[in-house]
DNA sequence: GATGAATGAGAGTTCATTCAT
DNA sequence: TATGAATGAACTCTCATTCAT
């Protein structure tokens, strides 16, 4: 089997044994059952579990800056004439990214967290770039006249990933199938009127 | 030293172990050595590592339950004058209850998301307390014309829940200590008007 | 079992592995099986195999030290009436300590010109104290005009070691019971006379 | 590349690489990244890496064999006007030789003592013939009444050996080069007078 | 002849749990 | 009630050897 492939191949197992039992608990035996290698093979591609939880993150990582790069750019909303329906959008757009890598959505939240010093820098890294995209992003809506200047931009990237974060946990990574697009416009209605009744729907 | 006492004392020690290590790289060895007892003494009064776990889990959601049932009750939320002021006030006093126990806030958030299929029904337990308080909250505000109709209450606790749970993380549980009165302020802001500008502040 | 007991089985157990196996090819479970303990038992007296072979070397230069201070004192040297026979005497009581310690010696002899960097301090400090001490003596000895000038003490205690060494591969570490009281008074003549036949016996 | 070529660069990548870290903990790895092969071509010369390492000894045990045979016969010590020159020219000889294969003197010297029954055999071979021409030379000597008789001659040649043994590990086998005229002086003159005073030097 | 990805037995180490004192 | 030495299953990692290409 070509290098790459293998590679690939062992991610991915790995992707799915951290998702199931969580760093710690996942075993090397666990990768390499799912991966249908033998015990030698998992250290010709990594040095270490240490190493392939990394890369997987890293992985991640690669993913999340090429969708923000390609389809999620702070320019573009800017540009956007309805700045409600931007959002709604880059809401469903994220909702599909993770509903279609669930292990590796799981894997990131629910490691996020851990306290292991080995991952600290990983995972800062990745959440540092959310939280500034968002920040970013809020500060375009500000100048553009489409989101209230009051309101602090890193504070409100926080809210953004909180609540993101917690829908993922609630109903994307549940079993049964999650209609994404009712909940991009749900997100996306609270956070454009809050829950104030003044507000005329 | 009395039964109960010493339960206690074994019970802040793993709050203590566990805070800083995650379930499973705390050991009990972490665990004795912080509360001064022999390897032995530990299993007189918990019958195994997962046990003590479980009674801290326990032991915050009767925390818990008792601030719900005492400072915070959906009732008096319909009795209110002022329906933002009071959901200002509630989150001060909930941020204020986390913050006053660091480690066991810590141990529930990062655990909470391990897929230890032993502490799921105590994580679940929890979650559902909160996520029904807080929707029936919400209800209730709903009745009173206090909040938007459309919104679901469910959805919009799992927000609420969303963005407590970033704050305590972001803010709460760093080592600097955090202007709760001021988040607590920000938080019920945004939750209140949202961010469209069209608003009046 | 009192921990110093346990200690002392377990350095056993170790000198009789290392001797048979050498460092690296014996096994925690050679020891452990010796000394008829648990795997886990190893771990709670020695941190690591590297450790209990410090041991071990540092358990050996202790009791040179102290046979060194003892019975084997540089000073008796410069008071002997007949320096020959104080040789003579003083090889035989070595060639007794190292027999009655057969498996350390082996473990001392055969390791100590093992590469490994992390040995080689303790080795370099056992070596260096039997270098010194032997030069030490063989001064004393040219003081007291018991020994030719023209030689070099250091490459005399060298050569001294060498053939000390040899002895106890090729004589004392066998089987076989040696004749000690024989090789002492072989070693003393060769020593004192060398080979040439021109010197009255 | 020539068959013969390429077996001897791998028995030179082999003595490189356990002069520098002994047989246990070379790997088969450091040989063919020293020789620049790939893994397979390794197993297509040796069958196994003992296999390569018996090869290396009967190397050297071939080239002390032929050393024997031309440049320091037993024959030609009973013709010498001068026995204790010729000794010593011996000494000189021999000393060059080991300089000029420090590697594999290293080799010799570190794994000779390793008790591993595989190797046994090879290294009391080349032991016994080392032993054996010494104890001849010895016995040659005597009979040409420029030794004492009262000697063993076995003894001798394993006092010889050992001296020998430590100035190659004391000087020879250094980073610093050694003045071997002077050592071979040195140990011949030791050798001849012994250290009793009593001889005019 | 040459390659190097794949193998798996076996090594050192950890730690929740037990139980004689 | 309290102790802590003892246990051993389970873990991560190494490396000599094989074999399809």
């Amino acid at each position: 089997m070509e290098p790459d492939a293998r590679r690939r191949q062992l991610l991915n197992a790995g992707i799915w044994a951290f998702a199931r039992k969580g760093y710690r608990n996942a075993a090397i035996s666990d990768i390499i059952a799912r991966a249908g290698v033998a015990r030698g093979t998992f250290y010709l591609y990594f040095p270490s579990k240490e190493a392939i939880f990394l890369a997987i993150v890293e992985d991640v990582h690669g993913q999340v800056r090429r969708a923000l790069a390609t389809t999620d750019t702070v320019a573009e909303f800017g540009r956007a004439a309805n700045p409600r329906a931007a959002l709604q959008a880059s809401f469903r757009a994220w909702l599909g990214f993770f509903a279609a890598n669930r292990d590796a959505t799981r894997v990131i939240l629910r490691e996020a967290s851990s306290i292991d010093p080995r991952f600290e820098k990983g995972f800062a890294e990745l959440r540092a770039l959310a939280v500034s995209h968002f920040a970013d992003r809020f500060r375009v809506l500000q100048q553009h006249r489409a989101a209230r200047r009051s309101i602090d931009p890193v504070f409100a990237a926080h809210l953004q990933m909180g609540m993101f974060d917690e829908l993922l946990n609630a109903y994307v990574l549940r079993d049964e199938p999650a209609d994404l697009d009712a909940l991009a416009a749900q997100l996306a209605d609270f956070e454009w009127h809050g829950i104030n009744p003044a507000t005329q729907e």
